[in-house]
DNA sequence: CCAACCTGATTGACGTGTCAATTATGCCCG
DNA sequence: CGGGCATAATTGACACGTCAATCAGGTTGG
């Protein structure tokens, strides 16, 4: 195979079969986290979301942390993890208070309520996943999904942003 | 290995091992999802969503379907295809008509912007599915994921409703 | 010092998804 | 026939996510 037709394939568009298996795999996907967050609900009234905030604040010392760096850790947008923070505090999951060294700055500190309600749901959470994803396949095909996960994900930060040198320095990696 | 100790090791939490794969296998599929919306949505202001719909139309004969046997199609609830129903109507993408048949059904009709949305839609769109998925993995490793979303397929089919017996007729698969 | 700029965080608008309730029609059986 | 139930679809309330705009508080160079 020349390089030339090498270049071509890239630009080809999916086959029907590479179409059907993406469509496979993102759709079960989808199934999956809808199975999950409904479990969750019901076991625990928490969302996925309340539960991987709960689960960083849980780990973080003194259960609590810089809002930016919390975001950061779980890797969400600053703006949907403030949104989430609000209809946490509403529901008294966590606080908010003010940050000493740079009064910009929030904490967001773990509440009585929501450590409990964390304790409370995580052994139900984590009997989902066995059950959901980990029994469901041999123990080949969980490596499998392992590599292929790994793979995207490299592959997509790879091609996300190819060049990020404009306004801040040009960092290596972002997780 | 004893029935028990099989008995037991289903109950056990998976491992940290297992819970990593677990994060990594969810967290990318939902990294991909988020990039392939906002490409679909910058190159040709479609959601996903209405992206489905236009697809599950194309292909109908007359560019016409019931509203029911489109949520059935594309494996949504109705409540979720009608609130998108409405949202995709007020850009003119689709129309709905009253059913001749059953005058409590709805048709949902393939309108001419949405022909054309879609038709522009679909190359980049498949495109970017190569190049976000497909080129990010060996042909080996494609295979697998196919596999891999086909055991967890099942798996969820099986333990999601063990027995159905009520209202409905026990039908077979649903797609 | 202070104007320009950067950063932390919040807000509002809006699209999306779920659940429960509702409306309206079809259908069956007594 | 008509009461009761199933079915088609919509609606309202609310949680969730994204984007762009905003606000407030630091930082820095002239």
């Amino acid at each position: 195979m020349t390089e030339n037709t090498r270049q071509q394939r890239r630009r080809q568009l999916p086959t029907t079969e590479q179409l059907r298996i993406w469509r496979d795999f993102i759709e079960t996907a989808e199934a999956l986290r809808s199975e999950l967050s409904s479990r969750l609900q019901s076991e625990s009234s928490l969302s996925p979301g309340d539960y991987v905030v709960l689960l960083a604040l849980s780990e973080a010392e003194g259960r609590r942390m810089r809002s930016s760096e919390l975001a950061a850790g779980i890797g969400w947008e600053r703006s949907r993890l403030s949104h989430h923070l609000g209809r946490m505090e509403r529901r008294a999951l966590v606080r908010r208070e003010e940050c000493a060294a740079d009064s910009r700055g929030a904490e967001v500190v773990l509440a009585t309520t929501g450590a409990e309600a964390f304790g409370d749901a995580t052994v139900p959470h984590l009997r989902a996943v066995r059950e959901l994803f980990v029994d469901a396949l041999t123990p080949d095909e969980l490596v499998a999904a392992g590599e292929v996960a790994a793979a995207l994900r490299a592959h997509l930060d790879r091609v996300r942003e190819p060049r990020r040198s404009r306004t801040s320095r040009p960092e290596g990696g972002d997780r």
